[in-house]
DNA sequence: TATAAATACGAACGTATGTTCGTGTCAATG
DNA sequence: CATTGACACGAACATACGTTCGTATTTATA
């Protein structure tokens, strides 16, 4: 059924999207009447028509600037921006903010869509991995992590807990043991550190991991 | 020169974003008016100016639903669709698709934009990893990996390769090394496989890594 | 070539949408 | 208590925008 599209219909499509692209928004008749040359909005009218029973658009009556690109809006638009709050180096001490500052102040940001990560949208934040520290998590250089703000863990979850005698924070499995937290790295031949629960400051849980080795 | 907002201008915002979010269009005076209880359009202009003036948005007169965010992105912004054929499963041979179908066609996908991975759209695809065959590659069970379909590599490039032999694809840094090629696991401590140019084909080459431990 | 279907024309019209303006309320200030 | 500035009201108004309609042109079809 797929009907096709005469001339000045495709040039209509064309127009629409380019101007919708760029305006976020869409063309009202008469802009695309002077767009492309046409003569009376009643001919834009008559196509946009044709354009909606053919299926390439949708419009909304009642509404100015009805016109509405049917593929153009995968739901996904429920969008959230994480910010980049700094960097975790090799050894050195995570980079964990006491909190998230207002969207305004944000620099970099990543944003997520339900289709590749599908997190709740509350005290997230992102850093960017540097150097191999966290292969026997299966981090590696140049991956940005995603964390949640928070102070306490489940077993089993991975955290970045912060080490009262070492002054560093870093990711690790997280245990409750009675009196004593196991921490574990997520590499097996690696042995865990024992602490007392007061000597450790759970910073914030690992959500996710985004990779890029090509472009 | 941070102006604060008044609770209604606060609202208004907050309505106009999640309005444009949904619509893909800015609300009209009397949406707000209604949205908000609000009685009188001229509150709503009058609201409208004080936000134009703190900065927090822009208005096109002459424009019906002139409204515009300033930090708005354009609607429909560079982000590009990859569709999830199928999935890696240790052991078993990759399902590599012989081509990318069509767009209509696709099922699951993800959707990428340029602030978290910024990749050429073209012979994007992407596979779900079932299983821990690749943990040596920093690839765990349950990762979205994205590949773009290609025949060739450069050296040291992680790629598909399908082993004529074997009648299995598998994910390994390749290398050339004048009449055989070299087919390196990530992991050092695994042997690398050697074989002819032509008994080896190569399918995609491994673009990204998604990973969601949480939510 | 006759006829129908598709497309184009342009003006009139009606509604959707933004703007203006005189007035009113309320809190802060002196 | 008078003054002032921020904000709200509602109705009238102006114009941006979509729709309709009678008529012309072009294109396909018999």
């Amino acid at each position: 059924m797929k009907t096709s599209l005469s001339t000045r219909q495709r040039d209509m499509m064309q127009y629409i999207r380019r101007f919708a692209q760029e305006n976020n928004r869409t063309p009202t008749l008469r802009e695309i009447m002077d767009a492309l040359h046409i003569s009376s909005t009643s001919v834009v009218d008559y196509n946009l028509k044709q354009l909606v029973a053919k299926g390439e658009l949708r419009r909304n009556p009642k509404i100015s600037r009805g016109i509405e690109l049917t593929d153009a809006r995968p739901v996904s638009e429920d969008r959230i921006s994480i910010p980049i709050m700094g960097t975790i180096a090799a050894g050195a001490p995570i980079e964990v903010p006491e909190s998230i500052p207002d969207p305004q102040t944000w620099g970099d940001t990543v944003e997520l869509n339900p289709t590749m990560m599908d997190l709740r949208n509350e005290g997230l934040f992102a850093l960017r991995v540097k150097g191999y520290s966290m292969v026997d998590a299966l981090i590696a250089d140049g991956d940005i992590v995603l964390m949640r703000h928070q102070q306490t863990a489940e077993n089993g979850e991975t955290v970045a807990v912060w080490l009262d005698h070492e002054k560093t924070t870093t990711l690790k499995k997280f245990y409750h043991e009675g009196t004593r937290v196991r921490l574990q790295p997520a590499n097996v031949t690696m042995q865990p550190i024992y602490a007392a629960p007061d000597e450790v400051a759970i910073q914030g849980k690992l959500m996710g991991v985004i990779r890029q080795v090509a472009r």
